[in-house]
Formats: C-alpha cells, structure tokens, sequence
DNA sequence: GTGAAAGCGCTAACAT
DNA sequence: ATGTTAGCGCTTTCAC
C-alpha cells in the first residue's frame, strides 16, 4: 500500500507537485478544471495531507496550545469546551496543559507549546505566579496569547475576562437587598487582578449603599474549601459577627457554607451566602448556592477568536484588546432569605 | 536574531549536522568529549530542536490523543491529569478532543487527531458509540490504541478500565448489609459494557444473598439527572416499592436524591442510595452521596502507560492488554443508616 | 496557468 | 567515532 502524497496524485495527472498543492489550497492561479480533477482525484484516492510537512515548510502547525490551572474545576473544564468549538471550526487543535496552580508546570508547559510550534497560547495563570517571563519570553518570539479569566495587565497582552467588579458588585447588592446587614467577605490572594477587582466590587457596593464595614470582616484565603471554613470560624468568632458572605469563588463558598451548617447556623435565614464561578456542584448543594455565572463557554469561544485574529495580524503590532464580557447573576437558595 | 539549527551549532564546532544530532540524541557512537561539547554549546546558544523537522524526518511526533466524552464530568478531567502525569514525564504532547458524547463528533476528532500524526490514541467512547469503524481503521494504520473507562470488546483494542462488576457488586452488597430489602437499579445504556458490567454486578450480589428482586426494580436510565428523577418517580409508582437504589453512576445517583428530596423521602433513613464515579459534587452533596470510587488519576497513568508500551513495540503484533482496576468504595451518608 | 527547483531542519543508511 | 548524502512531504519563489 503505498502512501499517497501529492507527488503520486501529480504523477497520474500527469502534472507537478506544485499544481497540485496548490489546487489544494484553491490558489487562485489554478484553473478550475485542474482543481477540479484534483480533488476529485484526492477524494478518491483517500489523500490525506501530511500536516508535518506543511507546518515544516509553512511555519504554520494550526494547533494553539492551552494552559490551565486544573481540568477538576468544572469552570475550567468548560472554556475548554468553548475554546475547542472554535479551534474546531478553524481547523485547530489543542494541546492541552495542567499547571496544577504551580508556577514552576506553567513554565514547563509554556516550554513544551513553544517546543511544539503552536501558534497561539490560551493561558489562565496559576495561583502561583507572580512572574512573568515565561510569557513575555514567548510573546517575544512573537507567538500570540491570550488571557482567559486570570488575567494580568500591564504585560501588552490581550485578555478575556468577565467584568469581576461587576459581578462582585451586583452579588454583594444582591445581599444588601435581601437585607443581609454586616456583609463580610472571603478574598483570594490579591496578587491576583480576578480576585483583586472582586474585592473591589465588593467595597465599592458596601460604600455606595452605606453598610456598615469592618477590616475584620475581610478574610484573604486562598480559593479552596479550607479558606471557606477558615473565614467562618474567624467571621464567627468576632464580637460583631457578620449575618453573610461574598466568597471570591465557590470553593471559598462550599468551605462556608459546610462550616455553618457544622455549626448550626441556618443558611439563607440567619447566614446568607454568595459564591462566583458557578461551579456544577453549585445548584446541587444543600442549600443551593447563588453564585455568579462566568460564561464559561462564551469565554472560550471570544478567548479562541481573539487568538485567531492576533494569529492572522502577526505582522502588525498586534494590538492589545481586551474584551469583558458581562457576568450572570445565578441567584438560589444560599442567598435569598424567605422572610422579606 | 539568527535561528540556531543544528547546522548552525556543526559549523560553531567544525563538525557536521549529523554528529550534532547524534550527540544531542545521545547516540552511543559518539565521543563522550564531543557530546559534553555539543550539549554546551546548544545550552548556551539556547537551542531548541524543532520538533516539526524532527516528527517529518522520524515519524514520531511525541504527541497523543485523547478522547473524551466531556470535560464537564470531573471524573474525565481527572483522569486525564493522570494521563499528563505520565505523558509529561515521557516527553509527550497531548491533544485533546471533546466528542460531546457523539459518535460524529468522535469520527472527525480520531480523523484529526490522525491527520496530526499522533503516535497513539487514548479513548473513553462516547454513549451514542456503536459503530466502531473509525477506531479499527485508526488501528489498521497503526497507530496503537487504549480505551480507558468505556471500552469495547472484541476489536482486539487494549484497555484500562475499573472492576465494574466488582464495584457495581460491594455497592450492592453494602446495601444489603446495611439493611435494605428492596433494592433497585438504575442503569445506563446497555449497550455499553461499563453499564453492563455493573448490572450484572448488581444482579449477582442480590442473587447471592438471594434478595428479593423484581424486573420493575430495573430502570434503564442514559446516565444523567433526569433519568436518576425519572427512576425514583417509576420506583415510587410501584406497588411493591424499593427502599434502595444503586444508581450506574453519579449522576443518575444525584437526580435520584433530588427526587427523593422533593417527595420527602428521607435518605438514608427510609432510602438508601449508592452511586459510582465518586465525582467531585458526591461528597458535597446534602446527604453526602456514597460512591465507587474509579482511582481515576492511577487509571490515566495506567492507559498512558500502557500506551508507551505499545507505541514501543509496534513491530510486533502487539497483543491486546487489558488491565482492571480495583474498585474502592467510598462510604457517605447517603448509604449508612444511623439505626442498625 | 503551470513547471522547475530549492529548501524548511532534521535523521539515518551508508561510507570511511 | 565521524562525515556524506539523501530525503521526509510539502510550499513557494521564480521562471516561462
């Protein structure tokens, strides 16, 4: 069975490699009766382009690489998705890398895509990082990136994040309205612009509708269940001990909510509580829990399309854009009292 | 900024490209002197192989395919960490395909993945799956193939998945011990061996402690919450009704609870229900949901791993391996009765 | 509109 | 132990 390369397909029409490469990519100088013999000639022959040779001479591999922190939280898992239906439809793959929120596998990663020739770089940064010359070394090389979700600025790279103030804000209202008197929050590390600006969303609205406001009701964990309980046991050990809580992400809101319900507290009655992410576990809890929504998919699917821009201007400068998409206010039970 | 080739680096040292690139493959031909020499230069001139040339000229491109269903299911995302572990350590790439549980989907991402050049294929089939021409031509192209999760057999396909029938029987058996006397099934689609096996699991732990069993005590579901509701509400309509269920997986497991929630049925009180997967939302849930844990990270190290080996001898027939898993059961409250 | 020819960067069979 | 040579399959510049 010999392999079929575009060197046979030229022979049995009697013409050349070049004429049938570019029949194959519908060059504009070929005429229509040749592609037309061409693909019909490729068709039946099950011709299958040898990618590596094309990236070889081209420089051009249509594969983007993807960096993410962790595949275990579903709000990550799903702009994968959303990344990949674009990819798809442009004819790209995906090279898939994990960080595990750890500075030292980004870099690692950020090494293997370059190694791989990707032509682009989707990346949300580990919790981790606060260095950036992995990046700016790629972006050097001038390979595209983009930001999703964590994002940092001041890098001249492009981004996609949902408006976090906004959603932070519109969450802490939220709770206000309910009536919900001394809201505290548990923060992520600062460093962190998503988590920053969440914060800021959060004071912003304390400030604006006048609520009365403690340092101490300002707790800085660390995105994960332990930082949720832990801001509980401190929220609840304060002299004036706060009624709810908007948690930076939902694991933060998971930790409290099984914190107060270990300590009989009721949620939403006496506690109410807000997470961000909308993580799957979110609508199963017990009580649900009000979270706001990221647009995971549409994320995704602005994140590849902006790559694919930056990719097809590569000899421009290649403007910084950066896109903020509105958040989704998901309210449940955690955070929406019975009593008006 | 010149690119730096292994030509580049031949004429730094006087020598030829080919020295240079056994050196830098560490052929054992070559001088010791001579290799400590190259490895320096290509340190300091930071060079980087192209792995594109590289792939073109050997055949290989350190890359592999994964497959799966859906990203959204943490029991996938999971597993393929434990497929990156491996992968990563071994100098492998990955791409990965979501197939949305479509069999279309899935025909286009093998067709893909093929015409990248993988050197081997990791799949978990999608549900609509019965045709499997698209993984036996991939197979006839040689390029080695593993299942993980949901296999199929009889394609002489090796694969990695957990003791389904074991697991699915100590679920059962947990049941029974704890006290239940009517225990239901909700399965998945049967055609798929996984569902399979844990039906018979299933049947065989009530036959051996010859419990009492009716055919309406069998619900055929499509692994999702819906059908875990609609079991509870056919359960329910039955003369003779269940007092326990052993859900296929977790989320037929977790539209049972819901179910069952809304009609006030107290679990694990009155009912008692067990699932499988032990997906991230199962210890969360309100009551925490019992579950067959599958060692997910091990199983991607294990199909990765596996994997290697075929892909290393892929002279030989390569004889199809299947390895099994054993289950671990997971114990919550959805499944132990406080009385004894 | 098509052909000729060079070459992307690397590897490997064959030589010495 | 190292050099010579050829070529993986494709794209693209330059001819005509």
């Amino acid at each position: 069975m010999e392999k079929v390369t575009i060197t046979v397909l030229a022979e049995k029409l009697n013409t050349t490699p070049a004429t049938i490469s570019r029949a194959l990519n519908n060059h504009p100088a070929i005429s229509d009766s040749m592609k037309k013999k061409v693909h019909a000639l490729a068709e039946k022959m099950n011709y299958k382009r040898n990618k590596i040779a094309s990236s070889l001479r081209s420089g051009k591999t249509y594969t983007i690489g993807v960096l993410i922190p962790s595949a275990n939280i579903s709000f990550f898992g799903s702009v994968v998705h959303g990344i990949e239906i674009v990819a798809n439809a442009n004819g790209y793959n995906i090279l898939l890398y994990q960080t595990n929120e750890s500075r030292k596998f980004e870099g690692k990663g950020v090494e293997a895509l370059l190694s791989a020739h990707v032509d682009g770089i989707l990346i949300s940064v580990s919790k981790e990082t606060k260095d950036y010359t992995h990046l700016s070394n790629a972006k050097k090389l001038g390979v595209p990136i983009v930001f999703f979700d964590r994002a940092k600025e001041g890098l001249g790279i492009s981004s996609v994040v949902i408006d976090d103030y906004k959603g932070a804000f519109m969450a802490t209202e939220h709770l206000i309205k309910q009536g919900y008197k001394r809201i505290a929050h548990i923060s992520g590390p600062l460093h962190m612009k998503v988590f920053n600006d969440r914060m800021e969303g959060y004071k912003a609205a304390m400030q604006q509708y006048k609520m009365k406001f403690s340092d101490d009701w300002l707790f800085e964990g660390d995105v994960s269940i332990e930082s949720g309980k832990a801001a509980i046991g401190h929220f609840l050990s304060l002299k004036e001990k706060p009624d709810a809580v908007f948690a930076v992400e939902d694991y933060s809101a998971l930790g409290a909510l099984k914190e107060l319900k270990n300590r009989k507290v009721a949620v939403p009655e006496r506690f109410g509580v807000f997470g961000f992410a909308n993580e799957l576990f979110a609508e199963h809890l017990t009580p649900s829990l009000s979270s706001v929504d990221q647009q995971t998919i549409l994320m995704g699917k602005e994140a590849m399309q902006l790559l694919l821009s930056l990719m097809a201007n590569k000899k421009q400068p290649a403007a910084c854009t950066n896109i903020t998409l509105d958040p989704l206010l998901i309210f449940r039970e955690s955070s929406q009292r019975k009593i008006k």
